[in-house]
DNA sequence: CGCTGCAATCGTAACGTTACGATTGCGTAA
DNA sequence: TTACGCAATCGTAACGTTACGATTGCAGCG
């Protein structure tokens, strides 16, 4: 993006007479500049089509207004991250609106999470991170304290330091989902989580429990699946715990991959959903709206995750002594009826 | 991020009694620094984790190794562009690959499309930039081409200029669709497509006109619906031209959500998929797999045109007198059986 | 009239990098 | 010995911006 005639201080402070000094005050309101003179500047500014170069303003201030969010790459499926869409629009958005560019880096699953980010901190090319899928103990947590970089993360983890997050509340999300399984007259329940040091999954596992000890109903480990979910292995599980002698009347999914596979298997095996078995889901509110029956389902405003993410982020950077926020999103459950 | 010890050229040339010059050719595999001295340079650049320092170099060499995505925002519902996600991730990834970061530039759909490309070039913070959702007659390629920046269209528009594009063929995506319900005995055949000024659009319908007219079967205009799908509308539509006195025995449907809403109404209908209605679609491989009956479906690797449009852009920054390339992504059809 | 204080403006250096044209040292040919 | 060519290295300026400490002009005061 060369094209050579762009704008700059120099050229401005030439047409006024001016130094580029002044021009560069006047420009940002500086009260040491007379009035007159800040019009008289803006103005030309305007007609030339001065924008600020990032790369010098970055270079002496050391602030570069960009943000980097840290995304995995699902192997799986994209429909296994629907939310992932509107959380980057959500984010890109509040950037934008306060002058900050949000740079994506995309990591696959043969990356290590922390070595990856190393590099990523080495070219100092942001002013903050946005960091994802948190894991037990994540390393990167710690690594980020250490150097004093701000950053905040989607989702939460075990550590007893104070780090600022944004996260969902999984807890109560699953309890919910469980209660409403419950409340169906279900005591047989099925619970599908992702890969055990996966936070979020944790979190999940801790709500379930507490329903299901609310209710009084024993865990069956036999119905608790950690695993990558994809329509078909979600599909083969849930056939199989179908096809046991003490058969789930409910099912707690953890997306909308899982979701599809049940009910494909419900379908082949001619069990009616809202009867037979009760199912309850995430993020699928549009989906849910045309099965037969009525399903539950939670559902979180992923885009507004996002523009939290960000809006945090940048308060960490403006104000690094200030406090830790915390903020969970509680979402909304859509019992169905 | 500002961590102050930052290692400079400045401190690994006074380690070394070097020059800064020397070092920074060094490090660059310069001929004419000595072959010891390089490596000596590059030990100690190693050692104290140097990584040149990105607005330095930008501000000096005027390129920013950032290339810039300009995606527009869905307001139906996110399901409606699962397409999105495998592109941004197969675009950061190659973009990672070269050196090169991406920074995601979301427009709302209030946002003037050619004003807010004007904002983001005068930023000059990107070295080329990829635009998508052509229009028409879009007047960006020609603002672009105008000011030599570097950039790449992810779709086409009916230009007479040449610019450097990667497409996908939805012409012949459309002509399969509609050619494989015709073999499958349907005449009459409606048709999905969003809004008219959408480029994809316009050519996916003369894929449609040119397997009607091979079948020599006559355009019916009611059968063909213009508008932005959401599940809903996808389905009342649907209903209307079911209930309709000579109703059509075979879709072709946007994108997975007008799939979803069509589906929803043969249930409701008591109609049979596969033998009273014909189905085909785009980018729901996983989907179709659980359908009852088998449906056409086009899918195209989204992740490698994402790839693609970093590579073409990467040779238009770095040879912008280089051929102007132009891809087309066939995909593949999946006839069902 | 000379001094102070203030408003307005200026000049210079610096951020880290690279490009360009010098400069050094040394072996070799005249 | 002197001049030359070459390899290796150096010094300086510049990219566009901002921070800092000067500097100017002028009104008010004793």
């Amino acid at each position: 993006m060369k094209s050579g005639d762009m704008a700059n201080l120099k050229q401005i402070a030439a047409e006024l007479s001016l130094s580029v000094t002044t021009v560069s005050r006047a420009l940002k309101d500086g009260p040491e500049v007379h009035p007159l003179t800040v019009a008289r500047v803006k103005e030309v500014a305007k007609r030339v089509g001065y924008v600020p170069d990032h790369h010098g303003r970055a270079l002496k201030t050391g602030r570069t207004m960009t943000l980097t969010a840290v995304l995995p790459m699902e192997t799986s499926d994209y429909l296994s991250d629907l939310a992932k869409l509107p959380l980057i629009e959500g984010m890109t958005l509040a950037a934008r609106q306060t002058g900050y560019s949000l740079s994506i880096y995309s990591t696959t699953p043969d990356d290590d999470p922390v070595e990856s980010m190393r590099r990523l901190l080495q070219a100092r090319s942001a002013d903050g991170l946005i960091i994802t899928r948190m894991v037990s103990g994540d390393a990167r947590v710690k690594l980020l304290l250490d150097q004093a970089i701000p950053f905040v993360t989607f989702g939460r983890t075990d550590l007893d330091i104070a780090y600022p997050y944004v996260d969902i509340d999984n807890e109560q999300i699953a309890y919910d989902a469980t209660r409403r399984l419950v409340d169906k007259g279900c005591r047989r329940i099925a619970l599908q989580l992702l890969v055990p040091k996966d936070q979020a999954s944790a979190t999940r596992l801790i709500g379930y429990r507490r329903a299901m000890a609310e209710a009084g109903i024993p865990i069956d480990q036999s119905l608790i699946s950690h695993g990558t979910f994809t329509m078909e292995s979600s599909a083969a599980w849930f056939d199989r715990l179908l096809a046991s002698s003490d058969p789930p009347t409910g099912l707690a999914c953890a997306n909308e991959l899982g979701l599809l596979g049940a009910l494909h298997v419900l379908g082949k095996r001619g069990l009616a959903l809202g009867s037979d078995v009760h199912i309850v889901t995430r993020d699928s509110t549009r989906l849910a709206r045309f099965l037969p029956a009525k399903i539950g389902v939670h559902s979180v405003d992923m885009a507004a995750v996002g523009r939290t993410l960000v809006e945090v982020l940048e308060r960490r950077i403006t104000d690094p002594a200030g406090p830790v926020e915390a903020i969970l999103f509680k979402g909304e459950f859509d019992a169905g009826e």
